[in-house]
DNA sequence: ATATGGTGCGCAAACGTTTGAGTGTTTTTT
DNA sequence: AAAAAACACTCAAACGTTTGCGCACCATAT
């Protein structure tokens, strides 16, 4: 028994009326009779009668639907955000539409124009690590699909973003370590195409003239992330003049892989090296070795922030409010967690 | 400058012909010329034309679209799974509607609600932990939109599902103990209301039986799953008369409380004491001390099959094959996977 | 009796696309 | 040379909904 949906159009037939009423019926509209509403809603009621969003998506131009394309869903960080992106689009009654770019630049750009074809109202994004190109985001703006980008953000002038400030934290870990009796402070950093890794290095700098130490750039390494550039990294550290006796890791995936090795180099963790790390995994409740501390990130705040962010601009923007000189930057203040070992 | 998309119909307006010939053309319809063809691409090029998705989807009647309903998005078996089941639709060039119901029934039933308002052409359902009623499922078999449900599936007779089973899973983990000369083998399960926990219990009576051995109810002790649980659990099962050298416990995240508790209490993790767990999570690629082996669920495979019985379905109703008595129901045996340390 | 105004509803266009059924030409077949 | 077939394209309906405008009707005020 495959009922096709009922119709506006049927109501109106049964009851002998124009499909016009029927709709505003439906909607309360002030010009319909109490009584033919009524009636309407009745027979709608018993024929449980479901308005077809698509009709009404081709009709309004607009989808009620937010596109997410983010790097890789499997990583805590971004379940997280999505997960708060969800939750809080359910809430204004929009529905997510989700993409996964498994940091392909090529996939990432075929995703944006996906998302455009099926018509979303507008569109959440955390840029791949690798894409280095991002006229594919610009053409957005010529159709007028608000775009706002959170976490990992493109070096772009006129976009709205939340992110992380990596540079307070990674001042903060610094201290931390500076703190606690530590002078040769190693870095292992991210890509140079990512913004967090320019703005770690800055943290980095700024706490080491902070402290009026001086800055020796061969104790900032950078590693693409990997487990077996982890090692490379770390090794290249171990083995520069000023051997580090702390290192500040890009984040927890990284320290994690660091450690791993480390252990196995006999290296006494957190007592003859100690790790600083960033993103805060949940993961780490379960360990045994973990770094010192984290710095957090927020990803269940970003997404929500970001999500509230782009549901704005889209309640402006059908309220024709056409002063699109504002942009939200939103920074949230990243913080050290000291771990409980 | 906010220019809105193409249409078809201006191309068709521009070039003086009607937008049934730029529909064909832009279809490679056969009854088209080649110069027009030609001319109708290369406009179309020109301005960037981009079908109009939503306009196709009431036209069609179908959206290419697939809801996914699970409880909760940032848990490792779930995140793992979205990205299994949007991997899979994106090859077949479907988009993925996400929602989570935080195991709240409530929600649950307004999300299946709102997915057949959204016209998917099919539902991916794991349903949450407390849902008890299961109509809002049968209501979707009315407008022939078909379901597949996977991991936790509702105890309903005509449906498609993919699972995983436990009992298979828990006597190759004992029997692995057992082939590495254990005799006195624990097991750490879960709480006894859940489901889970009967199956792995069974599967542990069914390994020793099988190898003729007798079978000690003191052995197996429950927890909560909590940290603090798993310790107690841990210190009752090292109390006990014949104190097991090996524990398979519930899973992952009990066996890393376990093992770091037992490292507190200096025992020779693997060695003194070996563990064989569930779940097989990602994070232990990062960790030292790990279970010597795991019971895989499978989540991507599981989101993969899922997906791929779905859109099976979907092509299957397109081609009007009405033979509906067929369910798929597909059980993913559970494997024990050796973990390198 | 005529204007005024409100009430309750219908008509038809519009959103952008696909597609079955024509229609007028040209080419091929017999 | 006439009939048949192939070609290239157009018309218009359909998908389900919303909404500006128009129209009839009745009640009240002049």
């Amino acid at each position: 028994m495959q009922s096709k949906p009922t119709t506006i159009k049927e109501i109106a037939q049964i009851l002998g009326i124009s499909v016009s009423t029927v709709s505003r019926a439906l909607h309360d509209h002030p010009s319909i009779g109490l009584t033919t509403r009524m009636k309407v809603k009745k027979l709608a009621d018993e024929l449980n009668y479901e308005p077809n969003q698509t009709a009404i998506f081709l009709q309004q131009g607009k989808t009620h639907t937010i596109g997410v394309i983010l790097p890789e869903l499997s990583e805590a960080f971004f379940s997280s955000a999505i997960s708060a992106i969800e939750d809080t689009a359910y809430k204004k009654n929009y529905t997510v539409l989700l993409a996964q770019s498994h940091d392909d630049e090529q996939k990432e750009k075929q995703l944006v124009e996906k998302m455009k074809n099926h018509r979303v109202d507008g569109l959440l994004v955390s840029v791949g690590k690798n894409t280095s190109s991002f006229q594919h985001f610009e053409s957005l703006k010529k159709y007028d699909i608000p775009v706002v980008f959170f976490d990992r953000i493109p070096p772009m002038q006129n976009i709205h973003y939340v992110a992380c400030n990596m540079e307070i934290g990674t001042i903060e870990a610094v201290s931390y370590l500076l703190k606690r009796g530590h002078r040769a402070i190693g870095m292992i950093n991210g890509p140079q195409t990512m913004v967090a890794t320019g703005e770690r290095k800055e943290g980095y700098i700024k706490a080491m003239t902070k402290n009026r130490l001086k800055f020796d750039p061969s104790l900032i390494v950078s590693c693409d992330l990997t487990e077996d550039g982890t090692k490379a990294a770390l090794d290249e550290l171990l083995a520069s003049k000023r051997k580090p006796t702390a290192i500040v890791t890009f984040n927890d995936y990284v320290a994690l892989f660091a450690i791993k090795y480390a252990q196995k180099l006999k290296i006494n963790i957190n007592k003859d090296l100690e790790f600083v790390s960033y993103a805060n995994l949940p993961l780490i409740n379960y360990m045994e070795n973990i770094p010192a501390a984290s710095v957090e990130q927020f990803p269940y705040l970003q997404g929500q922030k970001a999500t509230d962010i782009l549901l704005d601009l889209l309640r402006n923007k059908q309220q024709g409010s056409n002063e699109q000189s504002a942009y939200y930057k939103i920074i949230i203040e990243s913080q050290l967690i000291e771990n409980k070992q």
